[in-house]
DNA sequence: ATAGTACGATAGTAATACTATTATATTTGC
DNA sequence: GCAAATATAATAGTATTACTATCGTACTAT
């Protein structure tokens, strides 16, 4: 990672931000505080009048970032698929061997995820647990639909059709290869959402067990011997 | 189901609700309308104001019987879950085979649901909706743990248990049972949002085809032969 | 006939989720 | 280096939300 990255800009749908947060260091300050301030407090108790006295700015400059806290979190959650995607093609490029392949995209999909210094005020740590605790949130609304139209969820769309190209590229013959994709992906957050705080639903308390699972999950559905 | 459900009251938390809603009409009321306009509102803009006029009663009414519009999602979550729980039990218990026991437990969690007239003010086909909507929202809270420990989630926890017990009977030695009773519930209802929301991340879009993936799913990872 | 409970009506509060306006500070273009 | 454009801050204001509190009335149980 390092280097490479930090000279990449994620490209963020434009109809989610009234004005690019990248382009300023307000718009920066914004992202960078309201990712550890939504961690803080929670989705519904963050408004943007505490993220102003938090980044001693005005409520009203944030509104012109951002229609509302909704947009915002469609914001950071684009962004977190958007550098997960990124990181996914870069693993997997230049693997040959398609089990092996599928292999490194599950891994790099749900492991645990570390500090990445490429993106000064982003704390990738954070934005990952705001993912688990709120992703759900961002489409679970009466507007889904439209917003899906806008284009809204593209990023995550598009790589869960990498990952779904990815399986059945093992086994072309699996009938579910984009359900499974979809169950990693989600199924990954909720495994370590159960590990915080319903310890009883869920066998992986381990660092990497959520791997192992998911992994063991994938190719016994794809009557695939996991090598390795 | 029928005429055995009718007697049966479903017993929830006494700490979700002030005043339980069965012991009376306007309670009643509550829950019957309280299902329609969450589901035609979406949680976020239903409010005990707007139930009060639906139901041509007041909402500081509303209030005596649940102390926010969280504890009435906390009631219908844990009420759907009991009915599934019911209707799991009751439609196992009687198999002895250990796989075919499951295939059955597999199927009424996954399958699509049907009115049940046992509980004539509550409307189980819209509720379903509701948890496929806004299940989740209910425990992705900062209070989740505090919660927890009031026993907010037992029932739902219960029928988590229930699968992950028939999963070891069919194979004692696999890693993730309760991971994979997890995996079942929550992942069932999003491959249901999806098929209503994000046609293109999922195969699922037969009727009882959510119950075959998952089926299959397990099977293969429990690696026993699917009969059937 | 009376005490208790349930419900409805009204009022009131603090916070939320904004919008609008104006003033000031900063940047940029020439 | 100055004017114009742009960005931000400050303030005010609105409708709605999410409650709490009080009071009067209606029904109910003894």
């Amino acid at each position: 990672m390092d280097r490479l990255l930090r000279s990449i800009k994620l490209e963020i749908n434009e109809k989610i931000y009234k004005k690019d947060p990248q382009s300023s260091e307000l718009g920066k300050k914004i992202i960078e505080h309201g990712i550890l301030l939504i961690h803080e407090l929670g989705f519904e108790d963050f408004t943007f009048k505490k993220l102003g006295i938090q980044i001693g700015s005005n409520e009203s400059s944030i509104y012109r970032y951002f229609e509302n806290k909704h947009k915002l979190l469609l914001y950071l959650t684009s962004w977190y698929w958007g550098w997960l995607e990124y990181q996914l093609v870069f693993s997997t490029n230049s693997i040959q061997d398609k089990n092996l392949k599928l292999k490194k995209a599950i891994e790099v999909i749900t492991r645990e995820i570390e500090e990445d210094s490429s993106f000064s005020y982003i704390n990738e740590v954070i934005l990952n647990k705001i993912i688990i605790n709120e992703y759900s949130k961002s489409y679970l609304t009466k507007e889904v639909d439209k917003e899906n139209k806008e284009g809204y969820f593209t990023i995550y769309k598009r790589l869960a059709d990498r990952l779904s190209e990815m399986i059945k590229l093992v086994n072309p013959e699996y009938s579910f290869p984009t359900s499974l994709a979809s169950t990693i992906l989600e199924g990954s957050l909720h495994q370590y959402f159960l590990r915080d705080h319903f310890t009883s639903l869920t066998e992986c308390k381990e660092s990497n067990s959520v791997t192992l699972y998911f992994t063991e999950l994938v190719f016994n559905s794809l009557n695939i011997k996991n090598n390795g």
